[in-house]
DNA sequence: GAGTTATCCTGAGGCTGCCTCAGCTTGATG
DNA sequence: CATCAAGCTGAGGCAGCCTCAGGATAACTC
C-alpha cells in the first residue's frame, strides 16, 4: 500500500551501531531456536537493550528478519554466479537448489516469508528475493537452453518446487527430513528424459 | 507425553450440543478467512458464547481444529475406497492426490497441523492422519505392484510431495496457485517410464 | 572543553489474545 | 418439583505487540 518497504540499515552513531548489532546477533539465534515468531522483547532483552530500541532499528518484524538472513540470500546469489561456469548446467542447477533449500530453511517460518516477499513488492525482503529469482531463473534458462530440463517449466514453478522442498525440511524439526528426496523426484520430474 | 488426546466429542446435554455446533460452525468460517490461528476469542462470540465454553468443549486449539475438519478426513478416506475400484491404479492414485491437496489447504495453516499430526501421536488429528495415511499407502502399493509408480517410494515421500504441493497452494491464497502444475511433475518424478 | 543538536535510548502503558477457575444457571431425571 | 451433574459465564492473570513522551548522549562546532 505505502509502497515504501523498511530497508532498516546500519545507524551512524556509535551506540546505535553497536545496539544494530547486538539485536541482529541476539535475533539470529532465537529465531534459529524458536523460529521466525520468537518474542522481540526476548531478543532485545537478550540484547541487552530496550523494547523501544529494537523497534527504532527494525520497526516490522519483517525488516528484522530481512536483515538476519540478507548476508545468506547475497550468499546464494554470488553461489549462483559461480556456478554459472560449471560445464553441465543442470549440474550447476541441481547444486544451486540443493544450496537454496538448506538456506531457506535456515528457521522454521523463513520459506513462508521469503515465498510471500517474492512476488509481493513492498515486502522488505523483496529486493534480495528479486535478485534470487533472477539467478535461479538464469541457471533454469541455461539449463534448458542446454535441453537438460523440460522447456515449459517456468521460473516460478521451479520456486514453488523449492520451496515447496524446503517446507518439508523445515517440518522435519526433529528426525526424519524428507527435502533431500524430495528434490531428487522433483527433479526427475523436471529433466528431459533422452535416452 | 500424557498420552491422551483430546477428541473432543458432542455432549450430552441439549444447550452443550447447540453451543458446540454453533462453536464448530463460527470456527470453520474463521478458520476459512483468517486462517488455522484465529482469534478463539472472536470465534467464541461469533458462536455466541462465552470464551470458557468454548474452551469447555475444545481444550486445546488443535481439538478444535480436529473437529473442524474431521468430516473432510473421512471422506478423504471413503474417496480412496470407492478409487480403488478403478481399473486404472495410477489413476485413482493421481485422482486422490489431487483430492487430498484441497482438502489439506482448505484453510491457511492446516497442512503444517496435519504433518505435524502424522507421525506425532498424542495430537488430536493423529488418529484421522494415520487412517488417511493408510489409504495413500494403499493406493501407492496397488499402483506400484502394477509397475505404473517407481517401487522404491515410500508413503512417507508420497506425503511430503503432497503436503509440499498443499503448502504451496496454501501460500498462493490470491492469484497463482501453483499446485496443479507441482503436482503434475510431482507425479513425473514418480511414475516409471515404460515405452 | 563547553555548547548545541540530532540521534538514540528507555520503559510504562494500552491493546489483543490465551487460558483458568470460582461461582452461578439449567437441563435431565426420578 | 427437587436434586444435581453438566454446562455456562466472564473477570483476571499472563505474555507479546507496539507506541510515544521524556530523558540521555555521541558527534560536531567554535
Amino acid at each position: 500500500m505505502d509502497g515504501k518497504p523498511y530497508i532498516a540499515q546500519r545507524p551512524k552513531r556509535a551506540d546505535g551501531r553497536r545496539n544494530y548489532d547486538a539485536i541482529l546477533t541476539a535475533a539470529r539465534k532465537a529465531f534459529e531456536t524458536s523460529g521466525a515468531d520468537a518474542s522481540l522483547e526476548d531478543i532485545a532483552s537478550q540484547a541487552g537493550v530496550a523494547i523501544g530500541t529494537l523497534y527504532r532499528h527494525f520497526p516490522t518484524r519483517a525488516s528484522l528478519v530481512e536483515a538476519a538472513t540478507r548476508d545468506g540470500l547475497e550468499n546464494l546469489v554470488a553461489h549462483a554466479e559461480r556456478l554459472a561456469a560449471r560445464p553441465d548446467p543442470l549440474d550447476a542447477l541441481t547444486e544451486w537448489m540443493r544450496a537454496a533449500v538448506v538456506h531457506f530453511s535456515t528457521f522454521r517460518g523463513l520459506v513462508g516469508i521469503l515465498a510471500r516477499s517474492m512476488y509481493d513488492e513492498g515486502t522488505p525482503s523483496h529486493a534480495m528475493c528479486a535478485a534470487m529469482h533472477r539467478s535461479g531463473a538464469d541457471l533454469l534458462r541455461a539449463a534448458q537452453a542446454a535441453g537438460r530440463v523440460r522447456p515449459d517449466l517456468t521460473p516460478e514453478e521451479l520456486f514453488d518446487l523449492l520451496s515447496g522442498a524446503a517446507w518439508v525440511r523445515e517440518q522435519a524439526a526433529s528426525g526424519r527430513d524428507g527435502s533431500p528426496r524430495f528434490l531428487q523426484l522433483a527433479l526427475e520430474g523436471i529433466t528431459t528424459r533422452e535416452r
